[in-house]
DNA sequence: GGAATGACAGATATTGAAATCTGTCATCCG
DNA sequence: CGGATGACAGATTTCAATATCTGTCATTCC
């Protein structure tokens, strides 16, 4: 572990608490590790997170971030809105589908984080289902889509895909036949979604 | 405690179990608790259930099994098609709403008990798939529905209101707001059951 | 002077020895 | 004889002593 006698900043503090969380799991990560590794004494860190709560959940923060990033791009992208929000949904399922089979240990490390920072989890939800919104207010203004508040629709679709994308089901992502289930759901959901 | 001289039987150790776990909570209920509480050996008990696990999955499924009967009266009751699945739906959500605010704890001992039984919480998801599927197969038949594929389209219908029965998401429930997420979600199943 | 340090107190986690539990079975009892 | 018992071995849990960690702050260093 060399000291890279480079400038502390929060920036280099949480990359070096991704790797120690990814080395060492959520329960045994500490502050003096994370020090450790960035070759400073754990009180240096303190001095850029006030607690080593702040620090994970500034840790999580930047881990769903980078999720809402990715899915920002389909919401702009072309297509009719039944294709944004059928490929929108199904960029969801396939990425965290990835990311829990890929690399179960650290999947499971970032569902320790987010079971403890609900309210960055809420926040990002909060964030997700704007991304909705707006795919389905594209839909309304179409004629596509009959929703009277795309809002509450939005909300509506993300809690009936939450099977297809919430941690606590990850181990049913890996089971034959899931694919299908998540395809009849979304039919379902958007023909309830489709106006007459 | 009285000793209660009757014959042992599997339903009175059950019975007994169950108090145990009400009593000490899912860590600490032993078998030796339960035949203390019958004022027998626990030898006897074994004589009865093979072993610890399997004296607990029969309380799960038995506890699961009363859900299940109160349920399916509905599917066999009168009104439409779509009046039922709501008011099966409504029943499910209600009946896991009240167990899980009225005695948290116990809700938390059973939830532990289904963690542990995936096979008996199988069988159970099977067993209420099994019902929506008879009522959406009543709708398809009166032109209500329009289901190619009935019981894939109870298991979706299934799978989309998980929010809502699922015990990871007990929390929720207690929050305002819920019953409106919840006829959200319902409406829009419905519409995208209902034939155009 | 502003950032970094490391000693410190209280909180939390780890460890290993002792206690309890699970599951078996030879024996007992009606 | 068929069901109940309790002693037992190995597995698991509990508990208390020990070690480590968190968060603070007076001091050091550049």
């Amino acid at each position: 572990m060399p000291p890279t006698s480079q400038t502390l900043t929060a920036e280099r503090i949480l990359e070096a608490t991704e790797e120690v969380l990814r080395r060492h799991g959520p329960a045994k990560a500490t502050v003096v590790d994370v020090a450790r590794a960035l070759g400073v004494s754990h009180g240096s860190v303190y001095r850029h997170f006030r607690t080593k709560a702040a620090l994970r959940e500034a840790v999580t923060k930047r881990w769903l971030d980078r999720t809402s990033e990715r899915l920002a791009r389909i919401v702009t992208a072309g297509g009719s809105p039944e294709e944004r929000l059928r490929a929108w949904l199904a960029a969801l399922f396939e990425a965290k589908r990835h990311k829990a089979g890929d690399d179960p240990e650290l999947f499971a490390t970032y569902t320790v984080l987010t079971d403890e920072n609900g309210t960055v989890v809420g926040e990002h939800i909060a964030d997700l289902t704007g991304q909705l919104t707006r795919i389905i207010e594209a839909g309304t203004g179409s004629g596509a889509f009959m929703a009277p508040d795309p809002a509450a629709a939005a909300r509506a679709v993300f809690h009936a895909t939450g099977r297809f994308h919430d941690p606590g089901y990850a181990r049913e992502w890996q089971r034959p036949g899931v694919q299908e289930e998540f395809e009849a759901v979304v039919d379902l959901l958007l023909r309830g979604l489709t106006s007459p």
